[in-house]
DNA sequence: TCCATGACTCCGC
DNA sequence: CGCGGAGCCATGG
């Protein structure tokens, strides 16, 4: 898992442990991984992200700017949105807060 | 093994 | 503070 032969599986590990409330930039998830500066592979491990693993918590993830991914996407964007609002995420407008909601996995909170 | 793609990020204007 | 361009690295064909 994390690290050897698994980018992806050690990024969906990450997101699992994203407690509700709190999310996670692109880029923070990458170097957690060990991986500083793979953000857009993030992205692309969630993008491969199969219904099977429905148990990560992909909404979220956001970009480093707070600004959710999908924020040009009507239909995906939306409900993500709508998921991290009604975990009670803290939104600014139509980003979110990452300096309260932001979460570091070593810090545990 | 090489090339092309992408749910990002940083820097400059 | 918004827009555009270049850089980065893992994945698939």
């Amino acid at each position: 898992m994390r690290g050897a032969g698994g980018f992806r599986a050690s990024v969906y590990a990450l997101v699992a442990r994203i407690p509700a409330g709190r999310v996670m930039g692109y880029g923070h998830v990458a170097a957690a991984i060990g991986v500083p500066g793979a953000a857009r592979q993030v992205g692309y491990a969630l993008a491969a992200l199969p219904p099977e693993r429905d148990d990560v918590p992909w909404q979220r993830v956001v970009r480093s700017s707070g600004h959710l991914a999908f924020a040009g996407d009507p239909v995906r964007g939306s409900r993500q949105r709508a998921l991290l609002q009604g975990e009670g995420v803290p939104f600014l407008g139509d980003r979110v807060d990452m300096a309260r909601a932001g979460w570091i996995p070593d810090t545990g909170r």
